[in-house]
DNA sequence: ATTCGTCAAGAGCAGTGCTCTCGAATCCTG
DNA sequence: CAGGATTCGAGAGCACTGCTCTTGACGAAT
């Protein structure tokens, strides 16, 4: 029962994969909406019936390619952080910025997949949640080590949180061992505000009004980190 | 040709009006991809073709319940912002924070249409980009009034824009006359830090980890100003 | 009163997700 | 190795979608 065992089992994974990845290219073409099922299974010779022996339905076909999406983007966001210098903590959130940016407009549909307006009649699944948190993880691991290192310092203009949100500054705290009410809700702005500058990009909210956007994209992302208080 | 000419136009106006009217509660219960002209057209007892003789295609409704769209979240913001103490700079942002949020919590599909991944194979027609800066343009007018009372004062903690975005705030700039470079660069932040609030909150990317979300919200958005400058 | 433009209705096309049944291929067990 | 159990692909079919085209009826202008 190691890597594959019957034969069978073998041709079912490779069809699975087969599905999901001429999926995924239907999906980077057409958006979340134009996924057919019968597309994909005309183009891989099948009737459409037999794809629901490997899918029982059309969401969890999408399902699995959000899953996808976070772990690709993910693993981008971890690769990024992993190829810089362990302390220069400002290098990495930028880097994180970087690379979220540059794989949003690399795959727009899969990104509006992932943060975008959720598909129609479609309930986020609880396997969605953990490959999720990939993105977010490496982030609260750059702030940790800077605050461990002592090397945070968020500059005093902001006033003090509400202790009403202390409960949830705890969930968040997970991520961010260390951090005070005030660094997690500069964290939580920073990174919203990062999500929130993407999707205005890759949803066409700059059009006619934003051009310069990756000089622009880099200068309020170091914005952000200033608010947040890490180190140039 | 003042009002109403002919009995004909009367009725066709009043169709149109039902029809969008219909589309809409379809809308905000099913969602975007949930509106079929078909089952609006059941609804009015119509036959679906029919409805073609009134929009030539289901973008084209979708289109007008876009503009709507944009025309119901633009005149909140002006109604939110007209009630407000003129000089009361910081009371007008979180009141538009606040119609924003609530708005869009209140019609999430809509707010979905507007802000969200755009839709299938639809390309936004120039009649959107109108009703579109409505709430931009009140933003802005908050801004140019801060700054012409000088009451605004950027803490001086962030590094100044490059140059090469210097043209893009032109543009922006016909929003908010009066602003530098650096003014402009944070309101473009904060801005697109309101609506990456808010889609995280509409979008579910809050679920299980924020739940005071409207403390947290107000938090924010008051950091958001002073980033900003404006005075509390 | 007749002509002309507008309209609702219906049939129809091509496409969708999904269900069911039916042989056939494959696997596991005796 | 043989037989029963599982799994699988194929096909037909249902209910639905957007959209087109034709047909016949109604109302308004000439």
């Amino acid at each position: 029962m190691s890597a594959s065992r019957t034969a069978r089992e073998r041709v079912r994974a490779e069809l699975i994969r087969e599905i999901t990845e001429i999926a995924r290219r239907h999906l980077t073409v057409d958006g979340a909406a134009g996924l057919s099922l019968r597309a994909v299974a005309r183009e891989m010779g099948m009737v459409s019936s037999a794809i629901y022996r490997y899918f029982p339905s059309r969401d969890d076909l999408l399902t699995t390619l959000i899953v996808d999406g976070y772990n690709a983007l993910g693993e981008a966001v971890e690769k990024a952080d992993a190829a810089c210098a362990r302390d220069d903590y400002m290098g990495r959130w930028l880097a994180v910025c970087h690379v979220v940016r540059g794989w949003a407009l690399a795959h727009p549909h899969e990104y509006a997949l992932l943060y975008g307006s959720p598909v129609p009649g479609y309930r986020a699944p609880e396997d969605t949640i953990a490959p999720a948190t990939r993105g977010v993880a490496v982030y609260g691991r750059i702030l940790a080590d800077a605050i461990a290192a002592e090397r945070l310092a968020p500059p005093a203009i902001l006033p003090e949180p509400p202790a009403t949100i202390t409960p949830d500054a705890d969930t968040v705290r997970t991520l961010i061992p260390g951090a005070s009410d005030d660094v997690i809700t500069r964290a939580v702005t920073a990174w919203t505000g990062l999500f929130g500058m993407v999707s205005f990009e890759v949803f066409g909210q700059f059009t006619n009004t934003i051009n310069h956007r990756a000089e622009f994209f880099e200068h309020t992302m170091t914005c952000l980190a200033r608010l947040l208080g890490l180190p140039s």
